[in-house]
DNA sequence: AATTCGGGGCC
DNA sequence: GGCCCAGAATT
């Protein structure tokens, strides 16, 4: 007897899977890559959805897809064109990664998203989740896609008190999926499990009159919906101040490219420098952009002189580049706009 | 195992 | 202000 199945002790797998199915069939939400079966479009989503909400989504989704509708296009196309349908959406490696991974697929598949988990999952960008999301939603194979929702879900129903924010707790709500997983249809079960999460087992105030399985939830039963999933927190967010340089000359704006790793990567700014106390130029006013992990107080400066390591573009040109939100709250401040 | 990597919505 | 989100790569 393994560890998992001690959890199954008294559980009613049949019906927890059989109610699931039946409430995703019927109450699903209808989204762009619900209504397709291709598998790169698939991917696409699953790529954007990680850790970004559904409505968040959708609009980079229709756009992306319409502009790259097949893997060739998306293989053969500039990085800096295929960012820029990125811009905004954030962690950009995801968007670098997947492309990359499109050119192996059109190279060694030609342009088949192979559905062989040892191949699918050895792609850029494609990790556990991801692998068992396409396998399963585009090729119906019977293959765990554990997400956030997915632990939270399933942390309820089963009484699992294993800290969902340790890289190895996965692994055990895989094993509970694979004893859960109806191989009839895998891929309701899967987005069941995740819609379930987004719409009525939420993080916090979960809709439990509403759900299909509440009649075998552990939490439920014992009135434990708040206290789970268990996780642990990580420290507070530090703040960094900078002073960016805006420098126009002709019409032309100075600007630099960030370094091609770290943190937004190769994306394109108004040159970025440590605060100053008594920085030449005059103050414009102050932007705050809020990261996961730090925070930048920016002091946005118009300067007269030429800023190193920048290149001077039109505004023509400066439009085709892509740029993080930051540097877009820094053009509305210059326009006047906050 | 811990850190890095974006941005937005919610309380 | 912290938490969470259809996570993966890097260290």
């Amino acid at each position: 007897m393994t560890v998992v199945q001690e959890y199954f002790t008294n559980f009613n797998k049949t019906q927890f899977t059989t109610e699931l199915i039946a409430w995703f069939l019927r109450e699903q939400r209808d989204l762009p890559w619900r209504r397709t079966k291709n598998p790169y479009h698939i991917w696409i989503s699953e790529i954007m959805l990680q850790q970004t909400r559904v409505d968040t989504v959708i609009p980079y989704y229709e756009r992306f897809t319409k502009r790259f509708p097949t893997p060739h296009d998306l293989a053969e196309a500039d990085q800096s064109e295929v960012l820029k349908h990125w811009e905004g959406l954030g962690y950009y490696s995801r968007v670098k990664n997947l492309q990359i991974a499109v050119q192996e697929v059109v190279e060694k598949y030609d342009g088949i998203v192979p559905d062989e988990k040892e191949l699918f999952s050895q792609l850029k960008g494609v990790g556990p989740y991801t692998t068992g999301a396409v396998l399963s939603i585009a090729y119906g194979q019977a293959e765990p896609a554990v997400d956030g929702n997915v632990m939270r879900v399933l942390s309820r129903v089963l009484g699992i008190y294993e800290d969902i924010a340790a890289p190895k707790t996965r692994k055990l709500f895989e094993a509970a999926v694979h004893q859960l997983i109806d191989p009839a249809d895998p891929s309701s079960f899967n987005q069941g499990l995740m819609e379930l999460g987004a719409m009525v087992c939420t993080p916090k105030s979960p809709m439990c009159g509403l759900c299909p399985v509440q009649d075998v939830c552990f939490a439920y039963d014992r009135n434990a919906q708040e206290e789970l999933p268990v996780k642990t927190k990580k420290g507070k967010t530090q703040i960094i101040p900078y002073d960016a340089l805006v420098y126009e000359t002709n019409g032309k704006i100075a600007i630099e490219q960030r370094a091609e790793t770290g943190l937004l990567a190769g994306m394109w700014q108004y040159p970025l420098r440590e605060a100053e106390e008594d920085r030449n130029g005059t103050l414009v006013g102050h932007v705050r952009h809020v990261f996961s992990h730090r925070i930048w107080e920016i002091a946005v400066y118009r300067v007269t002189a030429q800023p190193d390591q920048t290149v001077l573009v039109d505004q023509e040109t400066y439009a085709t580049y892509p740029v993080s939100v930051a540097q877009m709250k820094i053009d509305r401040l210059l326009k006047g706009e906050i």
